[in-house]
DNA sequence: CACTTACGTAAGTATAAACTAACATTAGTT
DNA sequence: AACTAATGTTAGTTTATACTTACGTAAGTG
């Protein structure tokens, strides 16, 4: 979870995962876009974002289309709803397993 | 924005978050209770969290009082909303104002 | 006013992250 | 098989972050 944080804090990342967003994109095309970084550096970051399960990659030819994951950015705001106003689920688990007992 | 993910991607500042997510503690009691870790590095991380705009401070004797700020976190889960399901908003605005001025 | 308590701040260091330049790899082309 | 295109990977460098130690400060206490 905390690699998924890490992962979207950073401006070149976000700006990557909007780009794919809703669209596939090549390795290159998303390189294209970006002034002032170089084409592996883009990479790296692809590699970031790929590990936190944020993107999904597709080799099509020599080429390398990504898209970002939902699953990913769900569990993230799964998290942080959690985080931030608790459900107790794990105790309401716990109540449940009880009753079924029985 | 990006100051609060930043802020966040971080285990001793999330911690912090969660000890003083319901109930105040002064900068002392937070340092209490980490482990292997120095009450000047807490300090630091408090910094942090404070000036994104995560945490109150309030000065009480010698004390200072920490809590967290739910509007600052209510501000990064609405970014990551907007970022990810996009309500078009500005367009929604632009719309309003040529209706307005019939 | 000296002393303590509860902090923050500054200086310096170690570690991690982001980047570039050079090399490696894999799929398609002639 | 040699060649190109698209991309990843490695090595090395710079920059940023987290940390510790030492010092500074503001509020209360004898």
């Amino acid at each position: 979870m905390y690699e998924i944080i890490k992962a979207i804090a950073e401006p070149t990342r976000l700006s990557i995962l909007q780009m794919v967003r809703t669209r596939e994109m090549s390795a290159g095309q998303i390189a294209e876009r970006f002034g002032g970084i170089t084409r592996p550096a883009v990479s790296q970051h692809l590699g970031v974002l790929k590990k936190a399960g944020l993107l999904t990659e597709k080799r099509e030819g020599t080429s390398r289309l990504y898209k970002a994951r939902p699953e990913g950015f769900a569990s993230l705001r799964e998290f942080l709803e959690e985080f931030w106003e608790p459900r107790l689920q794990k105790l309401k688990t716990v109540v449940e397993n009880k009753n079924n007992e029985k």
